[in-house]
DNA sequence: AAAAATCATCCGCCATCTCCGGAAAGACTC
DNA sequence: GAGTCTTTCCGGAGATGGCGGATGATTTTT
């Protein structure tokens, strides 16, 4: 199988098989001759598929269009239960939110990327590009560096042989060096900063929540960066974010 | 394959993979034996799929346990933004709740079952032992009935081949006549009521979604049965769930 | 600390099932 | 109603999933 990402699946099946859910999904809805068309598939191979999918409820045939099925919405919500923090995180998102006025995201750390699993505007709050289970690196984002920081240095090396370092945007770190000197500074602070490293004309502030060395993830408050600068950005943000980082630890302890 | 619902499914392989998914969903987080043991098969077999899982980040491996990914809150994310109305719910959600004071709900129909899509819970709301994405019987919810209502017969004739009719409690519907009855009574009202069909001591006030004949959810209050009697039960809820429901219609029109 | 047991991983052959071409059936257009 | 496109059905050949058995890793027992 052409492979894009060079994943050494033993079950070809389940990797053409996910293959076309995730053609389904980018496509938001698909006629058999789209996935076929799309994944370079005989459309009788594909039609076995989708008819299988069906029966197991994983797609829905609407149409003659076919779409994601809601069993992955139970799944979605299986998957998100499995992580800590993510039942009682709501609440403080929602507080420094209303307190900033700015975007605020709780994330966490899979398989080397940053993946967002809640967050809540304030009244200020910039229009987001990602949503709810979205990924992105780890290495040019406040959370990412946070969470990267709290991390072994072998771990991070490992991360960096996956995913590299990106260049996302001109102030993204994209050195090794770079990257572990500012994890340090981040270890000294306790917290972490972006400077339009993902997005330009955006910054954001963030800290990692660690329990007992474990790291649980991080919150990050982000906005546009003619309101995030000066002694807000240097203080009062970081200020703000670290001391509800410290209560949902010691919440969490005691749980 | 031993299948509970007999299942035709073409490709089996799909069938396995899947069902090692739910069983780690169900077990939380599993060990290959633990997979291996519960759906009988070797372990070997299991060996290979669950690598393959796991390289292609749809299950994670943590201290030798296996767990859903996190690719599944995506999957589970883009399926819901399939529903129409996903997007703009919640806030008529939470004023219901606030007005009320009991649990809402917002759910669709998805191959003969309810999915429950949102919620909100008002300062008295009851525990709901339902969960995003997770599913019920049509004929024993209010607002599953509210939604039969809306379909036509031969649907409703399909469904209840598909799933029948199960007794959940003492005073659930369980023939085909009185059910048609029930439905005809609710389209003559145009809104559903739950008396303990689902769960003893429970229930609820619902009415269906509809916009150019087409059946987009429902919207359901529910709480204990001593709170949701006499005219609040019988007029009141009745009037605050249709409200909503009409001006989530309106708005939805010019949109 | 050695031994035993348990669990995960690797290997290779056989039986099975995927995969696709081609044909038939259905849907849509003009 | 003829023509075009799409989906569905079918059967054979070749690829691959499935499992037993062996090896290595890890934990538990004595």
């Amino acid at each position: 199988m052409t492979d894009e990402t060079g994943g050494s699946a033993t079950i070809g099946t389940l990797e053409k098989g996910f293959g076309i859910i995730e053609t389904v999904e980018e496509l938001e809805s698909a006629t058999l001759t789209d996935v076929a068309d799309e994944m370079g598939l005989a459309r009788s191979t594909v039609h076995d598929y989708l008819t299988t999918l069906c029966d197991l409820e994983y797609l829905v045939k609407t149409d003659g269009e076919y779409q994601l099925g809601l069993t992955f919405t139970r799944l979605g919500t299986s998957a998100t239960e499995t992580v800590q923090l993510s039942d009682t995180i709501t609440p403080y998102l929602e507080r420094l939110a209303d307190a900033t006025g700015e975007t605020v995201w709780f994330l966490v750390e899979e398989c080397g990327r940053a993946v967002y699993l809640g967050h809540a505007e304030g009244d200020q709050a910039i229009k987001t590009e990602h949503s709810i289970g979205g990924r992105s690196y780890l290495h040019c984002h406040a959370g990412g560096k946070a969470i990267l920081a709290q991390l072994p240095d072998e771990r991070v090396e490992e991360i960096i042989d996956m995913h590299g370092l990106p260049e996302i945007t001109e102030h993204t770190i994209t050195s090794r060096e770079a990257l572990f000197e500012e994890l340090e500074r981040i270890r000294e602070r306790n917290y972490a900063q972006n400077h339009s490293e993902q997005l330009a004309e955006t910054r954001a502030v963030s800290a990692a929540i660690v329990v007992d060395d474990e790291v649980l993830g991080a919150i990050s408050v982000g906005g546009p960066a003619h309101r995030l600068r000066g002694d807000r950005f240097e203080t009062e943000l970081p200020n703000q974010v670290m001391s509800v980082v410290n209560e949902i630890r010691i919440n969490h302890r005691y749980s």
